[in-house]
DNA sequence: CGAGAATATGACAGATGAGTCAGGTTTCAT
DNA sequence: ATGAAACCTGACTCATCTGTCATATTCTCG
């Protein structure tokens, strides 16, 4: 049984998602190494067997969580960034509702880093189709005379690597500097960067 | 015993580099949590016991691993850099530099990445050394006018973050694009981001 | 050369935790 | 009501791997 068929029942789709509810608080805690899949259980109020009616294995149901997540930021930076007026403005938009966003969960950072080391593949597609719709929205811009040319592939990896390393310095270790200090600071590199 | 008392003889301090090469290779390309004392020690020549004679845990190998590979990568860093005739040139030579070492050592960087999840204090200590340098150095060249005014603080990790994600991406993941184009697209960001 | 310090060996005890399974309970359509 | 499908249980098996220890070897220095 290669991939678990979804639930057929209301009952065992909120059995399921409390598996994997109680996985991103437990895993997200702990780490994946130290969580184990007894006290992912015990938190879901679920016996261990259950586990395994809805997810393969610990493997299995990281990926999944590490897929929604993806799911979950993507939705935020969207619409994040909707109301932008310029690409210019969705960089600060989206800068600054990126680090909120780790601000009030680190630990999803956690667990999106940690996908390296448990399955790199769905890391780097969680990282891919970052880029992918950064790079068109780069390239639209570009195309547009908002901003200058460039090479978007390689901008849209170096502002990523902008955000995860701010979220991470100021979200995820000390939030004791006020966001929007930090997102301005960086806004101004970012700005002169990227304009005419 | 907190710490082992470091070797007394040649031989001891031979034993114990060969453990800690084995431990670079075998944690480097199996993961920390695949990697088994049992795979380093036979890597290394020796029997298993002889690996608690100079370090106490899995764990405490990989502490001395990732403080080592910062002092390899800090090296290789201001190596480039020292013959820069100012900050705009040293950022270029410093973002080439360390691309082109992630290039060369793909294990490394993964080992870094996941001193996060091992012991997270190495992890940020790693890290923190390098952003206090960084921080420094363009402290010094705002003062002296080769860049323009700005927070220092924020603009090293957001450099940091740049760099991090390009070796990630271009030298890591799939290294067939030339490392110079990379570099040049990058250093036109920053040039523009920093330039007064 | 001989004693004791340093280094090395490898079998193994003990702990851990993933995944299984045989059987129990709930739900619901007919 | 009843049978079958879906869901749930938790004790148990089994493989893994860390860290220990009693013993052996090598080195060094008086």
């Amino acid at each position: 049984m290669e991939v678990k068929s979804p639930p057929k029942t209301q009952r065992g789709e909120a059995t399921r998602r409390a598996i994997l509810n109680a996985a991103e608080k437990v895993i997200g805690g702990a780490g994946y190494a130290e969580a184990s899949i007894s006290q992912i259980t015990r938190d879901a109020g679920v016996a261990q067997g259950t586990f395994y009616i809805y997810f393969n294995s610990k493997e299995g149901v990281f990926r999944e969580l590490v897929r929604e997540l993806g799911r979950r930021v993507r939705q935020v930076l969207s619409e994040a960034t909707e109301g932008a007026q310029n690409r210019i403005e969705a960089e600060r938009l989206g800068l600054k509702a990126f680090i909120g966003f780790v601000a009030e969960h680190p630990d999803i950072y956690r667990i999106v880093q940690e996908a390296l080391f448990v399955d790199s593949t769905v890391y780097q597609a969680y990282f891919q189709d970052f880029a992918e719709s950064y790079r068109h929205g780069l390239a639209v811009a570009a195309e547009a005379g908002e901003i200058r040319d460039g090479d978007a592939d390689v901008r849209a990896w170096a502002l990523m690597g902008i955000a995860k390393s701010l979220g991470e310095r100021y979200a995820a270790w000390d939030d004791s500097r006020p966001i929007d200090d930090v997102v301005d600071a960086a806004h101004d590199l970012i700005v002169r960067g990227l304009q005419v």
